[in-house]
DNA sequence: TGTACATCAGTGAACGCGCGTTCACTGATGTAC
DNA sequence: TGTACATCAGTGAACGCGCGTTCACTGATGTAC
């Protein structure tokens, strides 16, 4: 038993040769081709070993050499969609305060992304509603890491009155919530319909503006519950 | 060919003998094991034809008596889960206007009565963001509906305001999208855990008392988008 | 009331098919010397 | 540089299994007379 030295991890994975090259190529076609199979009305839970691996174009065993089994897969996607949209919010949030301009731009900006990354919204959406418990478990979590900070940021809003922390994480988990329901709306417009997605991100900018009328209000007369 | 008369369908089905009876016995045993089935993290898409006539104790080549095929019976599954939703909504509809005590007794109600249909909702939430593409479109249709009612019980709230009807419209899908994630939170709920329920309908009560907040300040100024 | 017959929900066997998983293998890549 | 050998991603065949659907059937229920 020889213990060789490996080459490090190559950046630019996809024209390399050599072992590492082609683990890491498969691997990739193997979370493409499960994104893809879930474009239409197809359930995570629904896809068939076999017909990942087809559509990847390796044979049904390869698939081992990469994952212990369509869960392990599971898993991966989960990570990938919030690696991404976690660096994206992180963006996002280092706009200042919202006031309206500010929250139409951030809902365009949230809208225009979840096209561009539609196939791992699909699939976290459809997870969160309906995917294997762990999965639902690893979504949910991350959900509400986006709610605690929106808490955090709207604190500042309302700095001149008393408003609970649990208020505060009420207020944002019902922005959050408009979010993921403006998401699902997103992915179900057919494809190129700038004039009907636009008209989704001004319902959904004003329906934050009527929360945030609400949260000016929260706490403002002494009425509290 | 002869044709005979048949008799009338009983109201009472259970306990009747005879081939109408039997009928539609064995129809709801149908209907009742792909509920009880999906109760866990299943999906509807998941359930195969033969375990369904299994959970329902027939053979199965019985279930072509009574469906097409899987499709068939998941129409009949959104059918049954609105009857009885709409049914109720009707009933929490002919309460007078939202106030404070009202809002947080009409999201108990709601929340309590979810708990008491929860196969269905979890069928319906479940099929609303993964279902097949028929079946979204009934669900998406009948939330359609409900909103519509909505908007028509807020124009009461603003009528001394000039609110137009899209934005009744807005309002209303606003807090009936915060009724589907409230809805997917309790069902997520472990059963049997009264103080979480309570803690559900408390914020969720909340969410919607913001809203109306908002709504109170929605066109109050000059300040129209 | 009694008998002969029609109806039809449910049966049980059969079919071809795609499934997940296993295994010994192949052959290109990489290492040791 | 050249050679012998190790590594290991991907192969292809095989397995037993549950799947959806079909079909002729059975036997209880219901009707005609």
């Amino acid at each position: 038993m020889a213990v060789y030295k490996r080459k490090g991890k190559e950046d630019a994975e996809s024209e390399e040769s050599g072992h590492d090259a082609r683990r890491s190529r498969t691997r990739q076609a193997l979370i493409e081709a499960a994104l893809d199979l879930m474009s239409e009305d197809r359930t995570f839970s629904s896809l068939s070993l076999r017909e990942v691996t087809k559509a990847a174009g390796v044979v049904p065993a390869a698939f081992y050499r990469h994952f212990r089994g369509m869960d392990s897969l599971g898993l991966e996607l989960v990570d990938e969609s919030f690696r991404t949209l976690r660096a994206q919010m992180r963006e996002v949030r280092a706009n200042p305060l919202p006031a309206e301009q500010i929250i139409h731009g951030s809902v365009g900006l949230y809208v225009r992304y979840v096209r561009e990354q539609e196939r791992y919204f699909r699939f976290a959406i459809r997870e969160l509603f309906s995917g294997a418990a762990s999965n639902k478990l690893a979504i949910r979590n991350e959900l509400r890491f986006f709610i605690s900070e929106l808490a955090t940021d709207l604190a500042l809003l309302v700095r001149d009155r008393p408003v609970t922390s649990s208020d505060l994480q009420m207020i944002a988990q019902l922005v959050v919530n408009s979010m993921v329901m403006l998401t699902e709306q997103v992915l179900e417009l057919p494809p190129e319909r700038p004039e009907e997605e636009e008209l989704l991100i001004d319902t959904g900018a004003k329906q934050l503006r009527l929360i945030f009328l609400g949260v000016s209000l929260w706490n403002a007369k002494p009425g509290k519950k």
